[in-house]
DNA sequence: CCCGCCATCTAGACGTTGACTAGTTTACGA
DNA sequence: TCGTAAACTAGTCAACGTCTAGATGGCGGG
C-alpha cells in the first residue's frame, strides 16, 4: 500500500531493494566484485546509506544468505518426503542452485559473512533439517542408521555439480543445458556404487 | 645460483617470489582479499612491480592456476590407473585440495583469471586427460562406454566435499579432520547407488 | 494541532586499493 | 665500452569501504 511516491526522503522498501540490487549485482559480477556504492547507485541512495542497514559488506551478505536458506528450504522442502525423497531433493538442490546463482554463490561461504547472526543460524538448521530428515527417510535404510555417509554423499555431489556448473568449468565439456546430464550422472553414481563395493569387497 | 646477496635491484627471482607470496597470501585471507600491493610487501619491492611480471591481478590468478594444474596432475596422475585408479584418484583429489587450499581455491574459479591463456589450457588439458582416462578404465566398464556420466560423479562428489569442507560447512557437523570420513562417504555413494537403481527400476 | 524525538538518509572525508605512466637502475650482447 | 631492453621504482588517479556530522521527515505524546 502506498507505493506510488516516486521518491521520497524516505524510501520506505530501501533495506529489501538494497537485497534485491545485491543479489542482482552478485549474478553480475560475483560475489568478490560486489560494491556497495554500486548497490547504493542501483537503488536511487546516497553511497552511505547501504551501511545504515546492514553496517558493512558482511552485513550485506549476511542478508542474502538467510534470504537464500529460506528459499532452498522452500524449493527443496516440499519434493524431500518419501523414500526417494532425498534422491529428489538433491535434483532441487541444483535447480535452486541455477535458478539463484546469486544466492547460492554467497550462502555457503561463511567467510564472507556475519556467521553466528542468530536469524542466519535458524535460516540455516531449518534447512539442515530438511537435508537430514530425507536422508533418514532414503530407500534402503535401516532405521537408526547414521546418515552422515549419506547426506556427505549426496550434498557434495548436488553442490560439487552446481558449483563446477556456475564456476563455467563443464561449458566446453558438455552442452549449454544441464537438463540432459541429470540422467547421465544417476547413472555414473551406479556404476560408481558398484566400483567402489567391489574394491571394498577385493580388500 | 648466486643467490647470496640479499637484495639486489633485481631479484632474480622475483616472479615465482610473487606466485609464492600470492598463494600464501590467498591461503591466508582468500582470493577475493588478495592484494597486489600486500604481495608486493611480502616480497619487499615496489608496489608497482608485481604488475611488470602478470600486468594486472587476473594475470596473477592465471600464474597460480596453472601451477595448480601442474601440481593437480603431479599428484594424482600416479595413483590414476587400474581398474580402481579412478577411486583413488577422487581420494588424490581431495588430498590435493586440501594440501594446496590456496592453489584449489583458485584453479577452478575461471571468472579470476585469465581463461583462454595457452599455459592455462595446456595444463588443464593435460589434467582432464588423467580425469577422463580413469574414468575410462574404472572397474566395470564396458569399452568403449561414454564415461561422461561418471566422470561427473566422480568429479562432482570430489569438488563438492572439498569446497564444503575448505569453505568449513563442515566443521561444526563433523570433527576436524577429514580422515575417517573417506569410509562414510564411500558407504554413502553405495547407498546412494542403490536407491537411484530401485528408484530407476520403478517407474 | 504541533512539537520534539529518532530512525532514515545525505554529504564529505580518510586511508587503501588496482591500474597507469614516466623515469631510474642494471644485465647483457654487439 | 656502450646502448638497448628488461626489471624495478615512484608518483598519480579514480573508485572503494568505512567513519562522521548533519539534514530530513514520519510519528506518537501533549
Amino acid at each position: 500500500m502506498a507505493s506510488d511516491t516516486p521518491k521520497p526522503y524516505h524510501h520506505g522498501h530501501l533495506r529489501q531493494a538494497l537485497i534485491d540490487a545485491a543479489v542482482a549485482e552478485v549474478e553480475a559480477v560475483g560475489p568478490a566484485a560486489l560494491s556497495m556504492r554500486e548497490i547504493a547507485r542501483r537503488a536511487g541512495v546516497s553511497h552511505g546509506a547501504p551501511a545504515h542497514h546492514f553496517r558493512d559488506k558482511a552485513g550485506i551478505f549476511t542478508a542474502i544468505a538467510i534470504e537464500a536458506f529460506r528459499l532452498a528450504s522452500q524449493t527443496i522442502g516440499p519434493v524431500a518426503h518419501g523414500p526417494y525423497g532425498f534422491l529428489d531433493g538433491g535434483n532441487a538442490y541444483i535447480s535452486f542452485a541455477l535458478a539463484h546463482p546469486g544466492h547460492f554463490a554467497v550462502m555457503l561461504r561463511p567467510d564472507l559473512y556475519h556467521d553466528g547472526d542468530p536469524e542466519l543460524s535458524l535460516a540455516r538448521d531449518e534447512a539442515f533439517q530438511i537435508l537430514y530428515g530425507s536422508a533418514r527417510n532414503l530407500y534402503g535404510l535401516p532405521p537408526d542408521t547414521d546418515v552422515t555417509g549419506v547426506v556427505l554423499a549426496g550434498w557434495s555431489l548436488s553442490h560439487g555439480f552446481a558449483t563446477l556448473w556456475l564456476n563455467s568449468n563443464l561449458k566446453d565439456r558438455l552442452g549449454p543445458t544441464p537438463a540432459d546430464i541429470a540422467d547421465q550422472i544417476r547413472d555414473g553414481v551406479i556404476r560408481l556404487g558398484r566400483a567402489l563395493e567391489q574394491q571394498r569387497g577385493d580388500q
